[in-house]
Order: structure tokens, then sequence, then C-alpha cells
DNA sequence: AGTTTACGAGACATATTGTCTTGACAACTG
DNA sequence: CAGTTGTCAAGACAATATGTCTCGTAAACT
């Protein structure tokens, strides 16, 4: 068994997304958010979404009243960062850096992404910088 | 229409991988390559995964003699950079900088990897600095 | 008591994916 | 020439994934 990795189809990171945006909620508000004009199947849609979000560990629910109250077990980052994972073990033998090539790379940046991309890279020199004068003392 | 964007599958990605290792080859070769012992419906399945690779515009063919040679219209970087733009689309509302941050930001990065993100860092700076330099000419 | 609401279980249609079968040809071989 | 071999196109096929929907049940509310 080799640990499979699980991912959020478009659907479940639809109800996911909802839920960032609420930090935790019931069925029927996702629903109500999700799909405006509410059939009755829609509740249902959304409880078996959760249903499969939550097997595979992305939120979690708790008894709250009469309904259950979901929460997310990841964020954004998280998510991001597996798909980033499975990208490089799908085409880089596991290795990030190919990534980080290309991104660096990529001619497409707007200026305010290099700006940013500057900001990151100063951070992370001075990150490095602060390893080796730790190392040298 | 919004432009489906294809991506490979993992059977087709392989047949693509095998067909990178070669430059060109045929349905015969790969299917040599992918399948040791191969059995006769193992070509007609590699035949498909190219029938579909080429419906998605990843792989050209052109006869040669009585069998089709087929070449590779995209490489590994490119199917990289429609990962990660997948990606970025999906979760970054089409930005690419998060997934930079997650890479920069990355715990597990092997000294090896440490020093190539350096490398690339200090690339990006240097084209940085000449289009400054340009810019005040 | 009767209506509303939430839930669990599962049916369902559709699409994807990997594999395999078949039939038709052309080239080659004895 | 008859038979074998190799290539190809078209499509069948099973398994799975995905999004949606239908029930029946039970608790909560009016």
């Amino acid at each position: 068994m080799v640990h499979k990795s699980y991912d959020a189809t478009e659907a479940e990171q639809a109800v996911l997304e909802a839920l960032w945006g609420k930090g935790t909620a019931t069925i029927r508000q996702l629903t109500d958010e999700l799909y405006p004009d509410g059939t009755a199947s829609n509740f249902s849609t959304v409880q078996k979404l959760l249903e499969r979000l939550q097997g595979k560990g992305f939120v979690e629910r708790t008894r709250s009243g009469s309904a259950y109250e979901f929460q997310p077990l990841v964020d954004r980052r998280e998510l991001i960062s597996r798909r980033l994972i499975a990208v490089a073990e799908s085409l880089c033998d596991g290795s990030l850096t190919p990534l980080l090539q290309h991104l660096v790379e990529a001619h497409d940046f707007t200026p305010a992404e290099r700006k940013s991309l500057h900001t990151l890279i100063e951070k992370f020199d001075e990150k490095k910088r602060q390893k080796r004068k730790a190392r040298e003392s």
C-alpha cells in the first residue's frame, strides 16, 4: 500500500473553496452559496461531495445541534503543495527544482509578479546567509 | 469553445517518455520497449495511445516505408509547463507567483537543490540587472 | 399530528482510461 | 502462388471516476 495521494476533483474543490471562505459551515450554508436557487437534490450533491472530501481527509465534521458543521483540514497552500509534488513525481523524478526552473524562467511574468518574485528571492538569500553564518559560528 | 487544454494520461505519458528516449520511433519499437514480452494486443494498445496523443497534439507521424514514424511535438519542459499553469489556474487565479512561493519556501530541499536554486536566483537577478541597465541607457 | 430539515445509502448517466478484438491490406517467404 | 507476417483503422469492452439525483428514515420544529 503505497499511501495513495488524493486530490480534490473540480466539484469537490468548489465545495472546499466555499468552505474556506466561511471557515466553517453546514451543508445547507454551502449549498445556498454554491447553488443560489437550490433545489432539493443540490443539497444531496453537496453532501456527497463533502462525504468524499472527508474520505480524502480534506474536511472534518462536528455535530452542532441538528446538523453537522464542516471544517476544512487543508488550506489552499496545502492543495497547491500536493499538486506541485504530484507534477514533480510524475515528470521530474520527484525533484522540485525543475519546476522552479520553469517558473523562474517563464517569460510571462507581470511587473508585479517579478517584484514579488524578487522579494522571495531576497528572502531566500537571507535565509541562506543566516544559515551560513550559523554554521561559521 | 474555450480551447480545452489537454494533458497526457499516465499510459499516454509512458509512451511519450519512450518516444522522448528514442527521438523518433515506430509503434513496434515503442511496444517492444514498453512491453518487453509483447503480445499482439499490446501493439494495439500503444497504437491507440499514440492515436490519442496525436489527437491531443503531443505527437506527429510520418509515413516511413510500411510503418509510421512517430515524433514528439512536445518535450518534458512543455508538459511541466502545462501542468504548472493548470495548477495556477485551478488554485491561484492564474498567477504563477504562489507556486513559486511554495517552492521557494519548501523546507525539504536537498543541499544540491538549494545550490541549484541559488544558481537560478542569481541568474534571475542578473537578468533583472541587465534589464535595469538597458532601461537606464 | 403534520410539516420541514438533515441525513445515509445508493442508483444513475456520462465520460475517461487502459486494454483487447476484429478485419483489411501490403510486403515478404517458402 | 499460397501462406505467413507486420501494419493499420475502427471499434468493442470493462473498470473507474465524476457529478447528480432519488429514496427512506429520523429528528426537529410549528
